[in-house]
DNA sequence: TCGTATCTACGAATAAATTCGTAGAAAAAT
DNA sequence: ATTTTTCTACGAATTTATTCGTAGATACGA
């Protein structure tokens, strides 16, 4: 079985189920609809029965497992942040940047506020991959 | 007037405009499919008119301009390189990243295995970002 | 010239992702 | 006890992206 890939709106109810661990439909939708409007930017907020959908075809795909509790199901990811996170990069990186790793950091550098500490978190990163060669 | 989001598709064939320049959608489709024919991962070869009329639809979202040689049209693309991805990588970010760009570069230098040249590159370009602090 | 190949334009089929309405069961509120 | 709320399940409408067939015009080759 290969990593399933989530869609945008997948990846959206992931986020909130790996910050809270095992939550409701109703949970995750009331969370979900909070972000968006605290997000300008982003979509309208997303009916109930929405959200349900998502999460069964989520549970069909098995990117989350479900327990039964009394009358509800509790959703958990069952995929890894960051092994979903690297998948979704690198099919990112092939599509918008040809698969050059190196230009899609540098580009995320040179756009980006980029603050002190983050900028020392990624040198700290770079040494220690160096002394690892 | 916003600068328009490319779909994959649409990206592919902004790749082959950047590189070659000004090409007919003949020119387009042939080095496309040999693209992917060299490329296993990805779909199967376009037909012709599939070439022809995405083009024709990123004639009418201002991704390309097109002037009329004879019979054919030659397509330019109107967007810059750098700036759609740009775009699109700031809305991946937000996305798959919740927005943090240090989180990004992370992980993409953690998965990739960067050369000595790129992680010099990266370097680099940091220390130019912090002396301009 | 007559047939074949090569364009564009365009409509429409297909596919994939998203959204929501409705129905039925169970719990909660009145 | 009966009404209202809150669940799940599921079908289907909607939207967006992709793919392709066909028609008409022009060039090209025999």
């Amino acid at each position: 079985m290969s990593l399933a890939r989530p869609t945008d709106s997948e990846l959206e109810i992931l986020h909130i189920l790996w910050s809270q661990g095992p939550s409701t439909v109703r949970t995750v939708n009331d969370l979900l609809n909070e972000q968006r409007r605290n997000t300008p930017s982003a979509k309208e907020s997303a009916g109930y029965t929405t959200t349900l959908k998502l999460m069964q075809i989520m549970f069909e795909k098995g990117l989350v497992t479900r327990v039964e509790e009394g009358r509800t199901h509790a959703y958990t990811a069952f995929v890894q942040e960051r092994d979903t996170q690297g998948v979704l990069l690198q099919q990112f990186v092939d599509n918008a940047f040809k698969g050059s790793t190196a230009r899609l950091v540098m580009q995320a550098l040179g756009n980006h506020e980029a603050s002190t500490a983050e900028l020392d978190e990624i040198k700290a990163l770079i040494a220690k991959i160096e002394s690892e060669k």
